[in-house]
DNA sequence: ACCGACGCAGAGAGCGCTCTCCCGATCAGT
DNA sequence: ACTGATCGGGAGAGCGCTCTCTGCGTCGGT
């Protein structure tokens, strides 16, 4: 009685049968009469028994939780991290993929020193039984140390240095390779590329594809500068490019923010976009309809990587051994400024 | 031996003492003798020991995770809402206040009514403990809930209906006053306001703010259109508030997304902004940065918060009956919009 | 020297659940 | 009828931890 919250006991007395009956009847395990399992079911909701989540994972050894670890740049504040839109896009793709499963995303922020060991430390203490990493960050050692604990982890992005690990990606060289063909085709001849930090695998493999793409099309030579993925950094890329190569009339650049910087000082100086130079993005992220004209751009399905992550954690804690990468396809989204 | 993780009876046959005695130094409850302490401490980092979670929650009835429950309006799905920047910025100044208390935040989504019933069950079976409840929608029904199922729970924003719960909320009023004395202070003599949805007890608050404060700045009647908070909407505002009152000098918009739809839409009219129009948002959000001309706009802390949500969560947890509220202050952000 | 107080460690009883065993009953096959 | 498989249910042993209770040894006070 008093209020301490009804236990498997209490619903075997009330529906008179044992208590391994009733978790039968709540676990679905199917050998059980109708009749009684109808009985014990009515008990349940009479007393508002609810399972008790720590004891049942106490003997299962799985927690309903899984990990979300973000980490950003070396100096990201986790506020910058997490406010990032693209975080929020993973975050809602995880939550609607695990949905029906009824288990739910532990967010941790695994930036500093004393961050990492205390994911390591949830993972090791069974507060969760996986992970899913995503790093923005270039060279990030907690892929490696999931899988020398042993912890199953999925990643978003290829990691960057080889690990036996499974995660989802873009065909990033491909999605480049579309935005070259599209400047190409618009007519543009003297394309340049503003490109995010080189130390980041997807950064290179944009610039890659895009240099490559180019070659193919008989542009041999593509201008670059290189940016860090924000909006400033992508004006005063923009404003290198066109103070060297005044005469350019296409620019690629390696995410939707830089490009939007792009465009604005594009026409500080006059230039119209995509009248006089046609502007390309990447991500199909909200600054890219946010823009004006709204940005032509690569998008990356976001949300259905997050769900494939998902996928393959699951699959992984249901027995899968074999580490396994999902490799998404990019789409040219056409809007206004290309 | 085997892969079982090492439990504290292992370390205590490490150590030569009793299970209780590691439990101790494990917890740090004092009086075990020093030279004790040492060998056992020792034990656990020679062994790897972790304490099992689920163990310690089932006889302790605490868990280290409290549900982070987000709420968008009706129509919204799960990717939006968590896509909305702002929602980023809770999370991370949840997270960071989380941080050295080494518990984490679980991510839910209630908002369709078998969202909510789950979110109800995981607060039920104890996989949580408590609740920081952000909703962006008009009249939520879980806050009620919490309140009826004794959760403790934590709103950001005052609720639409009274309910004994705490709960951090901005100074709106005040905040859409500063926007209103700086356009005047500026010279602004016929301004307008772009308001978010009605049912939005936010939005009420800083339309009649500012509607007061140009009052009793002489200005009585303020042309107004309603948005719903999207840069669409604050174009299509402002189209309106153009076509009515082509001779205004001064925005005030609800947000400062739909500031920056507004700030578009101006220049595209052939108004220079803020030389023609001065242009105010609310937020201070990354939009707000991200637009040219920056926007000025009035800051709300929401990191610092969400931390203060933390802290009133942890100190109902801790034995604080009483619902509390903390309320901030915003500040004037001054850019080059106005 | 005696006694109560105190400090520190061990024993052991659960916390609420799952799951393996086991047992009785039913049923088909010879 | 006898055997053996099958099925539904109960008993009870843990899962790894915390925490109360107990007991022993040491110490200060008279």
């Amino acid at each position: 009685m008093s209020d301490r919250a009804p236990t498997l006991e209490d619903v075997a007395r009330a529906a008179g049968v044992s208590r391994a009956t009733v978790s039968r009847v709540v676990n679905g395990v199917r050998n059980v009469d109708p009749g009684i399992r109808a009985k014990v079911t009515e008990a349940i909701d009479d007393i508002g028994y609810r399972p008790n989540r720590a004891a049942r994972s106490l003997v299962t050894r799985r927690t309903d939780a899984i990990a979300l670890v973000v980490s950003g740049a070396e100096d990201q504040s986790p506020g910058e991290v997490f406010a990032d839109p693209f975080f929020g896009r993973v975050a809602g793709g995880v939550v609607a993929a695990l949905g029906e499963t009824g288990q739910y995303p532990l967010l941790m922020h695994a930036d500093s020193g004393a961050g990492r060991d205390r994911v390591l430390d949830a993972l090791r203490s069974g507060m969760v039984h996986g992970a899913l990493l995503v790093s923005t960050r270039a060279d990030d050692p907690l892929p490696h140390d999931c899988v020398a604990e042993k912890v199953p982890a999925v990643l978003f992005a290829r990691p960057t240095r080889p690990v036996p690990i499974s995660y989802v990606d873009l065909e990033h060289r491909q999605g480049a390779a579309l935005a070259a063909d599209h400047l190409v085709a618009r007519g543009c001849r003297r394309v340049a590329t503003i490109t995010g930090p080189a130390t980041v695998p997807a950064s290179q493999d944009r610039r890659a594809g895009f240099r490559d793409a180019m070659a193919r099309h008989g542009q041999p030579y593509v201008p670059e500068a290189e940016g860090n993925f924000t909006l400033a950094s992508g004006e005063a890329a923009m404003e290198r490019l066109l103070a060297d190569h005044p005469d350019l009339d296409g620019v690629f650049a390696g995410n939707d923010l830089m490009a939007q910087g792009a465009v604005q000082v594009l026409r500080q100086h006059g230039r119209a976009v995509p009248g006089d130079v046609a502007v390309v993005g990447f991500d199909d992220s909200s600054a890219a309809a946010a823009t004006r004209p709204p940005l032509t751009t690569i998008r990356q399905p976001v949300e259905d990587m997050a769900a494939a992550m998902v996928r393959l954690l699951l699959d992984r804690l249901a027995g899968e051994e074999q580490p396994r990468s999902v490799i998404f396809e990019p789409v040219l989204v056409i809007r206004e400024s290309a």
